[in-house]
DNA sequence: TCCGTAGTTGACCGACCGGTCAACTTGTGC
DNA sequence: GCACAAGTTGACCGGTCGGTCAACTACGGA
């Protein structure tokens, strides 16, 4: 069984995150993952093709990452911080290698390509539905240590995904990934201030 | 005088916003503003340098905007959620011509480039600045009516700023520019709920 | 009237784009 | 050992990319 298709799938996530759909070619992901331009057509159809691929398994991963913080050991406003911890220590990882936080994958795909490539947007959105089916277990619990009863939860966690897709914007264009911090400390806030309005 | 340049700043912007930096060509731009290339070259020495000029020019226009809206009559409240409506009608406007909601030009731009073009973050990030100042009365006026006294009104302007950009994100994943009347909505409740901690 | 400058034109450049293809090698089941 | 599929190769395609350039026109001031 040959790699070369991970190889290559390896090589888009990197410079796709590192770069931008339009900026990088087929040509560059084949030097990167070390492949003929003929064995990327072997697997996948276009690039577009490739793109929806890696959009699937950064989704996943980034769904693994938030149902390990649900189910760690963490109170639960730090599971809720949490959230915006876990970008900002992507972020700071990719930062260390390259110089520049790149901001979360997702987001720069959707406002890359969200307009003019239905199929993108349609993977974006529902990847985005499953990171919050993966938050809403730490919303609950969050709600059930605070005694809020009068949310919905899932509402709530949809609210936490902008707010960190926000934060990814401003740690790019400060190129600080430490923003997070300030944003997850916030969300705690926010969440306990429309449960109990003054 | 020629209005060559002007309608080559037109175009540029108009097309950047519908698509991204680098899926738009010069062809593209000098077809849509009705210029010969020789022309485009006339005015601006590359690509980059006509798009640092369209982030200056869009960065203005949203802060007259802004201050308009500090210099309105509505309530303070008001105001601080007229920060995410103006996000929204710009989202409705365009969505109605063109079938998709943009998000914000700025943050388009710094996740296509934030990452790699210096020039263009740096420019990005002064434009977010000049944004903060147009907020930050808004926000004072806002403290005052709520005898809110321990936050500093520059920190929390940043915060909505940060705010509205996930909201334009979470916009263009729906393509749904309602999105951001939900957020207005919480901003607020976040300003006083940072203030009144529990 | 003439000059200088600003503006305009579109052919042209080499490089690269996404994508194709027919020939070839490698691995697998029988 | 053979057949067949899976994988690999790299030359090649038309088109477009960002950018250049020398020739040309329009126009305001002296």
């Amino acid at each position: 069984m040959s790699d070369s298709r991970q190889r290559l799938i390896d090589a888009a996530t990197r410079l796709f995150l590192g770069g931008s759909f339009h900026k990088i070619g087929i040509a560059e992901i084949c030097s990167e993952a070390v492949v003929n331009k003929g064995t990327f057509y072997h697997f996948f159809p276009s690039k577009l093709e490739l793109l929806l691929e890696v959009i699937e398994l950064y989704a996943a991963e980034m769904f693994v990452k938030l149902d390990d913080l649900a189910k760690s050991d963490l109170s639960p406003p730090q599971k809720l911080r949490g959230i915006f911890l876990v970008s900002q220590r992507d972020n700071e990882t990719w930062k260390a290698q390259h110089g520049s936080a790149p901001g979360c994958f997702l987001g720069n795909v959707i406002l890359e390509l969200g307009a003019n490539e239905p199929e993108v947007r349609a993977k974006a959105k529902a990847a985005l539905a499953r990171w919050n089916t993966a938050i809403v277990p730490i919303v609950e619990e969050f709600f059930r240590a605070e005694k809020i009863y009068n949310l919905d939860a899932k509402d709530a966690a949809e609210v936490l995904i902008g707010i960190a897709q926000g934060a990814n914007v401003m740690a790019k264009a400060k190129n600080d990934p430490k923003v997070f911090r300030a944003y997850g400390k916030l969300a705690v806030e926010l969440i306990r201030a429309v449960a109990n309005p003054s």
